[in-house]
DNA sequence: CAGACTGCATGAAACGATTCAGAAGAGGGT
DNA sequence: ACCCTCTTCTGAATCGTTTCATGCAGTCTG
């Protein structure tokens, strides 16, 4: 039962700790018969290395934290994916840590995190990110990375995607498609997400010069109910002022506007268009194929952990980066160009 | 910057390093003058406990891992929430691993977390679970819990929900709307959830006496697009050979379904009508809402990890236990009596 | 053959927290 | 004065690993 030391490895092998050590570490330098009769001995008794006493000597954990404003999003379970491969690939371990859109849980999480002298932290923080716990950690010499986050003039890399771009995409996409009365779902606008995406839609519409109208519709959160509960305001319009199309800023309100917008006998796309945001699972999958802006999810994780990794090998010497992707949009049949 | 210590703490405090300790462990064994110098001591100097000492001392973490077969699966992130609200109410900490059901990560992350001496382990292994590799975890004294699979014989606790109980149920549901010729889309037949479920369906067309059939449509996988084909497949049938009904083995399959049936232009439930299982969130939000039955997702996790709090507390005198969850099934208008 | 070098093995010191036997001092009772 | 008890504080020992200065043979060089 449990608890083989490296120094019963050592009396059982006939040869001194540090030699198992280097069995352990560099193997190379230990004769190969020496290794072997230590190999033998460590296969004999079971033993596994403490990581604990690792770490308390070298100062620091070989994990590295994620902490997402909820597991269950399928956005951050795909970024999760991402960084797993990289951190796994450099030999490390990385752990998935849930603040649940709550700070209190978040602070605690990061506490934690910092007992434990986790080599970094991946985070998309609860709120907009200048959270003194960022800052701690950093003092601690904690390399932090932003996840879907601006870091602004802040002292961390940052990974993000270009919602604004992401806006103008969709919102170019149905001009193009001939559409002139557009409505906005989505909300709240405290969200930068939410806001962003607004933002580069409004400014498609301005660039297009034609006269043309960008109709807001705040929702009070970002589900397939808030999507129902708000197309079904929108069918109260009077035919000639209904918007011809909606731009959603997730696909869980799109889902919520087919689904109200079908069973009120509305065709999708002849009557209403729609464009919805983040390419989930389902897109593909509704009653209408759903075309959606699609965010490179895997990819910001993947890149997040490397700037992390990268940061905590060079140190002090490291100069912070901020990197921004571009979603693409993924045109399926909620956007066909209406038969009239 | 960094790695102020307990000792730096004393000094600072004009006490011994034993004092500091007690102010953090059993305050109320230390002076409150004293108490108050050192509770100034560590806040002006930023102390953070050094988990790794901690645990190096206490010969265990406090951290719980739960390893599951893909982080992106909605069953399992509401098996993590619930394992959550349990191990954090008890102070400890709870770390996602993911398997992505490959047994060599799974491997990985099993010898990791050996290393780390976690406290405990919530699991659904890759494949039934009889793995050496967690004999070997129990060996050590790190107590497992099976999640969603049966221990058989086995030496841990495990928590599952009655697959053939929830086949039954949706069968029994399938039946009492009339229906006599029902085919089950699910596969591969190796998941013995997918076998579950069939044999409960079964077994309930058999207890109902009266001649009805049950056809199997096997598909290789539970997704969207295996359910399109599967009932791509099915449409070709002459009418009178036609099931009036499906029952199928996950709600992926069961959108897929519907999605391709009202393709071709069959009315759901009218025509036919389906059934799914898991009950996930899109589920109620599919073009035609979907029935399905729902598993107590959350409550698995937290019993699983109360079953785990438990084993590591009382140790040696454990006695293993095996919870099994009863399902329900959510009626919505996937299934309702067809009007003809 | 002295000196330098190489390859291999050694074991004490350090990491930081916890624990525990016991010291020091205060107060009470006789 | 003496013995007890009680509270409060002390500091050495301990956990398991890594590292590093050191030692010991043997080999090579000139």
């Amino acid at each position: 039962m449990s608890a083989a030391s490296i120094k019963e490895v050592a009396r059982h092998a006939g040869v001194s700790l540090g030699t198992v050590s280097n069995v352990l570490n560099r193997p190379n330098r230990v004769a190969p018969a020496t290794r072997q009769r230590v190999l033998d001995a460590i296969a004999e008794l079971g033993y596994v290395r403490n990581d604990s006493a690792r770490q308390l000597r070298a100062g620091h954990s070989r994990t590295i934290a994620i902490v997402v404003l909820d597991v269950a999003n399928p956005f951050f379970t795909d970024v999760v994916r991402g960084a797993e491969q990289v951190v796994e690939e450099a030999g490390a371990m990385l752990v998935v840590c849930n603040s649940g859109e709550d700070r209190a849980r978040e602070r605690r999480h990061l506490e934690l995190l910092e007992e434990q002298r986790v080599r970094g932290v991946l985070i998309t923080p609860v709120g907009h990110g200048g959270q003194p716990d960022l800052e701690r950690l950093h003092n601690r010499g904690i390399p932090v990375v932003l996840v879907d986050r601006e870091s602004g003039r802040a002292n961390c890399c940052s990974v993000a995607v270009d919602d604004v771009l992401g806006g103008r995409l969709a919102m170019e996409h149905l001009l193009e498609q001939g559409h002139r009365r557009v409505a906005y779902l989505g909300g709240p606008f405290s969200i930068p997400q939410v806001a962003d995406r607004h933002a580069g839609a409004a400014a498609a519409l301005a660039a297009h010069g034609d006269t043309g109208e960008l109709r807001v519709a705040p929702t009070d959160t970002l589900t397939v109910s808030a999507g129902r509960r708000a197309a079904a305001e929108l069918v109260t319009l009077p035919v000639r002022q209904r918007p011809t199309a909606v731009f959603c800023a997730n696909d869980l309100i799109a889902l919520g506007v087919l689904q109200e917008l079908t069973t009120r006998g509305l065709r999708v796309p002849d009557d209403v268009a729609i464009v919805g945001y983040d390419d989930i699972e389902f897109a593909g999958a509704a009653a209408v194929p759903l075309s959606s802006v699609r965010q490179p999810r895997e990819q910001l994780g993947r890149t997040a952990a490397q700037l992390l990794l990268e940061e905590a090998e060079t140190g002090a010497t490291h100069r912070h980066r901020h990197v921004v992707f571009q979603p693409e949009l993924v045109v399926r049949h909620s956007s066909d160009r209406p038969r009239r």
